[in-house]
DNA sequence: TATAATGTTAGACT
DNA sequence: AAGTCTAACATTAT
């Protein structure tokens, strides 16, 4: 489900709510998610982000990585209702509960020492190298598409976005890596920060399930200009939209005007 | 009932 | 050996 707007969003939307708020109480309701450690009465240092991973630094220095994968969810409970379905683990504040609830439970909390600095510098939206993407894509056969997606080039993009900013780059999402001029990079480099900024701006993309942390849907999705809409026309050439399979994922293109 | 879903990765295959 | 692809993870919704 999220992607680097989501995750983003979440991450602006706790901080104010848990910086240097001491956690009172850990429950963990699947044991899928493992032992996380002692982490009450610790208090929050700093929530931060990378690529698609929530970062939680405690006054120990200790690190809480958090990733919501495809349905994970966290939700800003405060008052007493009764948890959620699928409720999968809850950290409590004297303002509030953060709760993570993930029907398909794939996401992953780990606690940590070290932390990931791999995604710290791959990250789009920090001091991303376009010569580092430039020099990566000339080695690499496949797809354009997959390229975006993997993680170690770029930290943040998925299947929704990868679909958005090769359209907006005018890109076909099959053509291999090592097939795009750097013209053509630069055009992929410049649609990626516009959407993913714009995507924040909107607090994410509902298509199906993502909320943010106080339940209320995104915007983007009135933005998007392929993904989820095959067989409507193109908005920029009245071309209708295709549905491909790529690499196992639902991959939406405008075959007459990307290239 | 079959398929697809916003992610990642171990293991298989080139 | 390194690059790439596939299946698997677990559950819900269409």
């Amino acid at each position: 489900m999220p992607e680097l707007p989501e995750v983003e969003t979440l991450c602006r939307q706790l901080k104010p709510l848990i910086l240097h708020e001491q956690i009172l109480c850990v429950e963990i309701r699947d044991c899928k998610l493992g032992s996380v450690g002692e982490l009450v009465g610790k208090e929050v240092a700093s929530v931060a982000r990378h690529g698609k991973t929530l970062e939680i630094t405690l006054d120990n220095d200790a690190k809480l990585l958090l990733h919501l994968r495809m349905t994970g969810r966290l939700q800003w409970q405060t008052g007493q209702q009764v948890l959620p379905p699928h409720t999968r683990f809850v950290m409590s504040f004297s303002t509030g509960k953060l709760l993570l609830i993930d029907p398909r439970r794939f996401a992953t909390l780990t606690l940590t020492n070290n932390g990931i600095c791999e995604a710290l510098i791959n990250d789009p939206l920090r001091d991303y190298r376009i010569s580092r993407f430039w020099r990566l894509s000339r080695k690499k056969k496949l797809s354009v598409k997959s390229f975006l997606l993997d993680q170690r080039v770029i930290a943040g993009i998925g299947n929704i976005y990868a679909c958005e900013i090769l359209y907006e780059a005018s890109i076909d999402p099959v053509r291999s890596a090592c097939s795009v001029s750097r013209k053509e990079l630069e055009r992929i480099a410049a649609a990626g920060k516009n959407i993913l900024n714009r995507a924040i701006a909107c607090r994410g993309t509902t298509v199906s399930d993502w909320r943010d942390l106080f339940g209320r849907e995104g915007e983007y999705q009135h933005e998007l200009n392929v993904y989820n809409r095959e067989g409507l026309p193109c908005p920029r050439c009245q071309g209708r939209i295709q549905r491909m399979c790529l690499s196992g994922r639902g991959t939406y293109f405008c075959p007459s005007c990307q290239k």
